[in-house]
DNA sequence: AAGCTCATGTGAGCAGGGTTTACATCACTG
DNA sequence: CAGTGATGTAAACCCTGCTCACATGAGCTT
């Protein structure tokens, strides 16, 4: 378990390459670190990470995993079963996930933008139990709602998901052309869009 | 103006490299270009690329441009003087918006997941056009909204464009480990967001 | 037509990254 | 205490981004 590298084994790279990741990533975007950086940083030889990781590649999957799993817990625990009332809570889940974006800009590059090609099944299955729990309000939310106008609850769950991700997307994170300046925070334009969608829906004040 | 390369020079270069790139890009993603690899397929030597680009970034900085100029002008038709009514042109505007990242990925990614670090004002302006057919769309909607329900008209605006670049973002494009699958087309998916969305402020249904 | 100029392309070259392979070191286990 | 498997090293390969001195030739001036 050494850090500094007293012995010949580092004993804890796997966690260093993930964390220097991290790091990199916030700062210089996702194809802001080379493999050979994170070794440097480690005090390792370049060829080391691919001990831990097949390629570039992996570790993103990796950040990505962990990220949506860390995403899961945040919005269960802003959902809280619904408490005071299924609008309250999915606004309180649009902040938590604002938040996470913001705390973790890596981990969100990585489930978001990264890996164009295949997907591993236990980062589908990540990626599926955070919407889950989006997928859980929405259907909390629809049976409060009037019974005329109950759109599909899977639909109300991308809608909000979508609206989620558009703010954060387009308004934390490092600045993109398309990047428009903002008046208000991102949380108090999302909590608007939601209070919009959901008013529409026969929810909230 | 030879292609085939005839001649020393090659009397296209720089619109062969963009649209090089557009394919490239749409295929591999933001990163999955090499300028070199450019320079190749061109049939021309690894350093000439330089000689109109000051390098990567500046290509997809270019990209970007065109990607917002043709957004604006496909916004601009499909606004359409808010015909017949602003909700259905704004519903028309989502679907051009939608169109128009799958028609161009490459300059989409361009737009909205290039170059985090400085932007070019000429780039930052045209940006600033495409979403100002939003925005005028959104205070024709609000002046065509109860007294009651008008929020700002910049918030409509942006509520909008926050839809439908999630949309785009999340269920067009090179599938990211966060995208979900759809029951449905992300035309309808947003079209139904846009209308929910606009029935809130009492507009369109 | 002669000559100048400048945009455009070339070739060579440097630094650095991704990845693989053969080998070294070491913790653990029987 | 030897054997084994996990972990790190060294060296090597090719590719990329980018620069610089130089070559080419199109178009303008005269």
């Amino acid at each position: 378990m050494s850090f500094g590298r007293d012995s010949y084994h580092h004993g804890n790279l796997r966690e260093a390459l993930v964390e220097a990741a991290r790091r990199l990533i916030a700062e210089r975007g996702l194809g802001g670190f080379a493999f050979a950086e994170l070794a440097r940083a480690a005090g390792v030889s370049p060829a080391a990470p691919y001990r831990h990781f097949r390629d570039r590649g992996a570790l993103v999957a990796e950040l990505a995993l962990r990220g949506f799993a860390m995403l899961r817990e945040d919005l269960l625990t802003a959902w809280n079963d619904g408490r005071p009332d299924p609008a309250a809570a999915i606004e309180r889940c649009g902040r938590a996930y604002l938040h996470f974006a913001r705390r973790d800009p890596a981990a969100y590059a990585a489930m978001f933008d990264g890996t164009p090609g295949e997907t591993d099944p236990a980062l589908r299955a990540a990626a599926d139990a955070a919407f889950a729990v989006v997928r859980n309000a929405a259907e909390a939310a629809c049976a409060a709602a009037p019974t005329r106008n109950r759109p599909p609850a899977l639909m109300v769950a991308l809608h909000v998901w979508t609206l989620c991700h558009g703010t954060a997307s387009l308004f934390t994170g490092p600045p993109s052309p398309g990047r428009r300046p903002l008046p208000m925070t991102p949380e108090d334009l999302l909590e608007a869009g939601l209070l919009v969608y959901l008013r529409s829906l026969g929810l909230g004040g």
